[in-house]
DNA sequence: TCCCAGTAGTAATTCGCATTAGCAGCTTGA
DNA sequence: TCAAGCTGCTAATGCGAATTACTACTGGGA
């Protein structure tokens, strides 16, 4: 019905060409010279008439064929020009976005996902996944249901951050190294005096949250105090960090550690001289703070641009290695002191 | 290759139920009732199996067959997520994303674009333009040759921002009325008082540069000062404006407007008390500066909404007006006040 | 003169699904 | 009794591109 205006076919430019279909196609993937059994000067003629047209092959009918179309999919569980968050998820876009140009792709943004439970789904009546070659995974959290689907179903992705296995098979993703970086910081409190750490965050749900708690108690010792931020109140929590005697807080998220900070400036302590206090992470909201915490950052741009490179060599069967942790660059920041005598 | 083993298709279905593949189809397309002449004891055994198998519909070979892929091409000048001028892009991106997801449409990023010349071009050796079923431009400026191009190839696009006559020919945009935010604006310090202006800027090149001078010419005559943003020193340009007796000047770019003021707070004079100062539009590149200028808001995200929306309709055949300009919001700020006595 | 090999192209088939045309078998109606 | 009209299903076709199988032609050697 809702015939598509121009959309040139091969047969079109055959037809202009005066030759058949199939030598259209030979041509066009034939380009190379090999086993091209296609006179120069009707090849010429053909890639003239290409040129002419500016015709290129249906990425649909390719796929149906499952031919590459030089297409990665981008899948975002959050809308990927947001105004919020924007600042945190950017970096790893510009990292896909510039691996892409190199390698000659074109990003295939997966907005038709509808948005279901407050979240995007990829997995729905009609998803197109399949018209990408492949795809990018980016999202603080994945479902894993929808993780082993598409492990299932053999579809090459690969995860921008770590993730657990699915259904106990790998599941391919360009990470950073949570655990080690924040191990290395509780390393850096200890040779600084502090005997006493604690972690404040979630410290589960998110595969980043988890390794950050993992990290946490690899270096600071199992029976380390762990504050989930759910009481309601910073200074309530400050109350009960101090009554335990710490003196080295490791913060998930920043906006933790600022509103820790807060509270206890409120009290007349300092930081770091009373306290101190170190952050996991570069920030997913930004934060207001004259504070240049002590912490990590996460090689975001990186990340992206290695997760597209991963998934350019999957696709090429060039690669068997379909996890990587990436280093993240401790930051010396003013936050972390030695304890006080 | 990405080919899922067990895939089922309908003949697998169909198989299974003992009947035609013609069948299962029409089981699933038909489940209304309209004209559906399948026996219920037929349909219900193939629903069955279909139930059973968890069998779901080839999303590509649907599409396959009503010609439009749902694929709408975004082709931007400079990369989508840099670090400058992302704030200036990113509210159009953000309206585009919007539209896309609402018209259920994926977004392709022409990321394999060669850059020539400092500037990505659409039409190479090998564009992949029509793998999208059409597609919106982005950019301050577009190469009337490219826009005549796609205009003679009936290549369904739309400019985001408006565009001039491409050989003749209406190019489709959804731009914003400079020209008419422009000349309110300059209404605005006429009835404030003020009876000499200047516009700075350079005021040709791209159309949005030109429109906001004919806005301005329109309102403030055509031989009020033009001063094309040349003169290496603002110091020195703002000599040449308050010797011209100006009292108002209408800035094209936000920066431009930063430097005269920073000039004129270095001689003394206070804006507005001494000279009103009035930018033309959001600007492209973040500038610190205290001062709330007097302007207006270019509608970024509604802009890249109807883009999207029109390009849809245009693909449709739905539409037959191709241009749209949409108003832009004036800013009260503080600095366009009465002139000094 | 005939056979084999090589060259340059085309017809036919495939992918998974939707759609159209059509084919049996069973009522009806006159 | 037979054409006309249903009912319920299937064969055939098409979407666009890739691939396989095949054909038509040209030379060269014996």
């Amino acid at each position: 019905m809702s015939q598509a205006p121009g959309r040139l076919t091969q047969r079109d430019i055959a037809r202009l060409a005066g030759v058949s279909q199939t030598t259209v196609s030979l041509v066009l993937n034939n380009r190379g010279e090999a086993g091209a059994r296609i006179a120069p000067e009707t090849r010429d003629r053909v890639l003239q008439v290409i040129r002419e047209t500016g015709y290129a092959a249906d990425p649909l009918a390719r796929r149906m064929l499952n031919q590459l179309n030089q297409i990665l999919g981008v899948f975002t569980y959050e809308p990927v020009f947001p105004s919020t968050s924007a600042d945190f998820y950017h970096p790893f876009l510009r990292g896909i976005e510039e691996s892409a140009e190199r390698s000659g792709c074109d990003l295939l943004l997966f907005t038709s996902a509808p948005v279901r439970d407050g979240q995007r789904r990829i997995f729905h009546e009609d998803n197109r996944l399949r018209v990408a070659d492949g795809c990018v995974l980016l999202g603080r959290e994945i479902p894993s249901a929808e993780l082993s689907r598409l492990v299932a179903e053999d579809y090459p992705f690969v995860c921008v951050g770590r993730r657990d296995d699915a259904d106990g098979r790998p599941v391919p993703y360009v990470g950073a190294d949570y655990v080690n970086a924040t191990a290395q910081l509780v390393e850096r409190a200890r040779s600084l005096g502090h005997r006493r750490f604690a972690f404040v965050g979630p410290g589960t749900g998110a595969e980043s949250s988890a390794d950050r708690l993992t990290g946490f108690r690899r270096a600071a010792g199992a029976d380390a105090p762990f504050l989930s931020a759910d009481a309601p109140d910073p200074a309530e929590r400050l109350a009960r960090l101090l009554e335990a005697g710490v003196t080295a807080v490791f913060a998930e998220v920043e906006a933790e550690a600022v509103a820790l900070a807060r509270a206890a400036a409120a009290q007349g302590l300092s930081v770091p001289r009373d306290l101190s206090m170190v952050t996991l992470g570069d920030p997913t909201i930004p934060v207001h703070s004259s504070l240049d915490f002590t912490g990590f950052h996460i090689p975001r741009p990186q990340m992206g641009q290695q997760a597209v490179e991963l998934l350019v060599d999957v696709l090429h069967g060039q690669t068997s290695v379909t996890q990587r942790l990436l280093d993240c660059e401790l930051t010396q920041g003013e936050t972390l002191g030695p304890p006080a005598a």
